[in-house]
RNA sequence: GCCGGGGUAGCUCAGCGGUAGAGCGCCGGGCUGUUAACCCGGUGGUCGGGGGUUCGAAUCCCCUCCCCGGCGCCA
């Protein structure tokens, strides 16, 4: 059974876990031995004067990490971990771990180094099961409020934005990149199913140096046909709300060992987050003496500012067409800003959500293409989709890892995925 | 790409021109209740790499590699 179990169950049952050694004391007359499964941790007394000679044995020979299987009875006791602790009556070494190169207060580059070993820690352990909650609850989302889940190519062509630098894949001799983005991929299936969301890796060989940045992340990106922009900003909303109501629902243990505070998600809880445009973004940020001027695209110090205002996650809209990305629908009264959104967590965490009603019109879209100096030809098959029954259509994409990050209160992008590919580490 | 900080024992760091140090870990011993246990003893080094200055370099100079924090870009 599960530690967690076993530490529940009434004075005197029998238990029987098995796990690895977390924490270990030999104090002669008794060896006091923390054993770490997935489910949370357990103390198990062995006690020389009681417990079999091989069970002594196994116990003295134990080393941290080494695998392990208890039984016995379990008792409470204030002075073990969890209020109770299983006093064992056989005591079983698997696998006895070498010396284990993780001890604690070892630096990040050493921890990055042993990092196949570093995610069992109870920490990490904690992020993961906040990540696969709030994956879970997202899912649960889409699927109960008719979203298709497709499954776009993340070997690509071309690039879905013009500027941002691209992973090149050598495709039988021909240059291919790995996707930075399965929105246009999206766009066609729409046509198909309507409404389609996907759950995919991205990469981006941005030499980010930012606590917020992975080569390789996970991307959750939805589009519907006929959607505005607001229907877009509304499932955003109550996609996010969900994914904290989730976590808040299931992983209070976890976000209690990650000592983070979920009074602040309460209020991000439910979707009515607030909205602000671009040229109330600047106002506010001029009212608090920073230097900018509209048309200035929003920087991490101005973000920072922003987030101040609000405790909840927020929209800012209506960004200058200049700063944004070519396939954003202009907006039809102000030809000079589009119908585009971000959404910013709280607490300096920002931006998790950039999406947008998309250009629709072949003629503006070609336009908009050439404005920005792409060549027309890298575009044909999306310049399609505005040839055969365009519509209007609206999508945005989501950053899994730094909502996880931002949910689960961590100072590091890093610590949201088990493996990050960051900076320019790619071992192991 | 730019700005700043740093690479010395397995780990975290001190030393900054004159014999290579501490704490933790690890190994051995002790302890009947430990919570990052404690006490005693032991173990531990191409001072990131290359070149130079010097009687002498971890220490000063040059080159180079790597890491950390921040910015830009974005999710």
């Amino acid at each position: 059974m599960k530690t967690r179990e076993a530490l529940r169950m009434p004075e005197g049952s029998e238990a029987r876990v098995r796990g690895w050694v977390y924490r270990k004391r030999d104090l002669g007359g008794k060896i006091f031995v923390v054993v770490r499964d997935s489910e949370g941790i357990i103390q198990v007394v062995v006690d020389r004067s009681t417990a079999p000679r091989e069970a002594v044995q196994a116990a003295e020979e134990a080393t941290i990490e080494s695998a392990v299987e208890a039984w016995g009875r379990v008792a409470p006791d204030p002075r073990a971990p969890g209020g109770a602790e299983l006093r064992a009556e056989g005591f079983v070494l698997h696998s006895r771990a070498e010396d284990f190169p993780i001890k604690g207060g070892e630096g990040v580059d050493y921890l990055l180094d042993v990092r196949h070993l570093w995610i069992r820690s109870r920490r990490l352990t904690a992020v993961w099961r906040i990540r696969h909650t709030v994956l879970k609850a997202m899912r649960e989302y889409l699927e109960s409020n008719g979203w298709w889940e497709v499954s776009p190519p993340i070997l690509t062509q071309s690039a879905v934005e013009g500027g941002a630098t691209l992973f090149e894949v050598n495709f039988f001799g021909k240059k291919a990149y790995l996707s930075q983005s399965a929105q246009f991929y999206l766009e066609a299936l729409i046509y198909s199913l309507e409404r389609v969301w996907s759950l995919t890796t991205s990469f981006r060989a941005e030499r980010s140096r930012t606590r917020r940045h992975l080569y390789e992340y996970w991307h959750l990106e939805t589009e519907e046909a006929w959607a505005r922009m607001r229907d877009s900003m509304r499932v955003a909303a109550e996609l996010t709300a969900a994914a904290v109501r989730g976590v808040l629902e299931e992983r209070l243990e976890e976000l209690s060992l990650l000592k983070r505070d979920t009074e602040r998600l309460e209020a991000a809880a439910r979707p009515d987050y607030p909205s602000i445009t671009y040229d109330e973004a600047i106002e506010l940020l001029k009212r608090r003496g920073v230097s900018i001027e509209w048309g200035d695209d929003l920087g991490a110090d101005e973000e920072r500012v922003l987030t101040e205002y609000f405790d909840t996650p927020f929209f800012v809209t209506h960004f200058p067409k200049h700063i944004k990305s070519f396939y954003m629908k202009i907006d039809p009264g102000r030809p000079e800003v589009v119908l585009g959104f971000d959404l910013l967590a709280p607490e300096g965490y920002g931006e998790i959500i950039g999406g947008s009603e998309r250009e629709d019109r072949y003629e503006v879209l070609l336009a908009r293409i050439r404005e920005e100096g792409l060549d027309p030809r890298d575009y044909e098959w999306y310049l399609d989709l505005r040839r055969y029954g365009s519509v209007p259509h609206s999508g945005f994409g989501l950053g899994v890892d730094r909502l996880v990050m931002w949910v689960a209160g961590l100072d590091h992008i890093r610590d949201s995925i088990p493996f990050p590919r960051f900076r320019d580490r790619i071992y192991p």
